[in-house]
DNA sequence: TGCCACTGGATTGTGTCAATAGACAAAAGA
DNA sequence: TCTTTTGTCTATTGACACAATCCAGTGGCA
């Protein structure tokens, strides 16, 4: 399934923001954009996504930033795609309603409903904390690697 | 989850000759065209794609037309959409996978491997023949609806 | 006051999708 | 063999969404 660039990049902030949830400091778009070689630009919208879905807080000026609203192991990715990636769930488009509704009615309750709760089902039992744990895992992985 | 024109027609279309697959007959483009209202010209390349992913048989000329290549029950929604829909299970651009490659691993195992799991293995638990019955139900329900 | 950082709107380029059109190939029947 | 029917293939168009950028504005802190 395809999962747009705003999705992947406000999850990945996301993530980053978890990993230093524990300092209770703000940190500002430009440092996660640093530290993601993302365009801070860009990122400045998807924060603006995040916010308006109740992900992070902000605080504006010098010394501003964001910071998580809630403790990563109760933010599932299901909340931060939701706030960010609009198109996850939207209402799947009349197809043969006029001529074949009956056709319409059994793709509609056993195909589309079935996938959209499966997806639904899975990424609201993932969390920003299991997230880095498993990012964790890969990062000692790689030194592994590397150092052999 | 986003399911594109073409497959939802495909999809459409292949319940629609489901239903005619006792007769054993050829049918062609145009008939499921004006049973289902959808455009021929655009049905004639969903079939040419169904066709390429072994859904359907052909036979050219007169008297010629499409039928199922297996029965109904030998053949999942997974097959055709799949056939149809070639976004389903694209490989997921990186994301910043330069600067961290932990997380964007992280993303791919946890997530975006566990949607695509998810939505294949719904998918592939559903047959054109249990379509075919969720539309015989739908069609009876909207009969008596209709004349009470 | 002056800087810093978030806020929000406007814009642009690019690409994909939906839909149409038309030329071509093969089979059946008169 | 000629005509009709039906599938096959490729090109083109228009519309729209997405990715990305820019900029003017606002609020807070020192």
């Amino acid at each position: 399934m395809r999962i747009s660039a705003k999705g992947r990049y406000g999850l990945a902030a996301a993530i980053s923001m978890a990993e230093n949830y524990n300092s209770g400091e703000y940190i500002t778009v430009i440092s996660i954009s640093e530290r993601l070689g993302i365009s801070k630009i860009y990122l400045e919208q998807v924060f603006s996504l995040l916010k308006r879905g109740g992900i992070v807080t902000s605080i504006k000026g010098a010394q501003g930033g964001y910071q998580l609203a809630r403790h990563p192991r109760q933010i599932t990715v299901l909340d931060v795609l939701s706030a960010v990636e609009l198109s996850l769930f939207e209402q799947a488009e009349e197809t043969v309603k006029s001529k074949a509704p009956e056709i319409e009615s059994a793709m509609r309750v056993s195909v589309f409903d079935e996938i959209d709760g499966a997806v639904k089902s899975t990424l609201e039992n993932i969390t920003l904390s299991d997230l880095v744990n498993e990012a964790e895992k890969h990062k000692t992985n790689q030194s592994f690697m590397f150092f052999i």
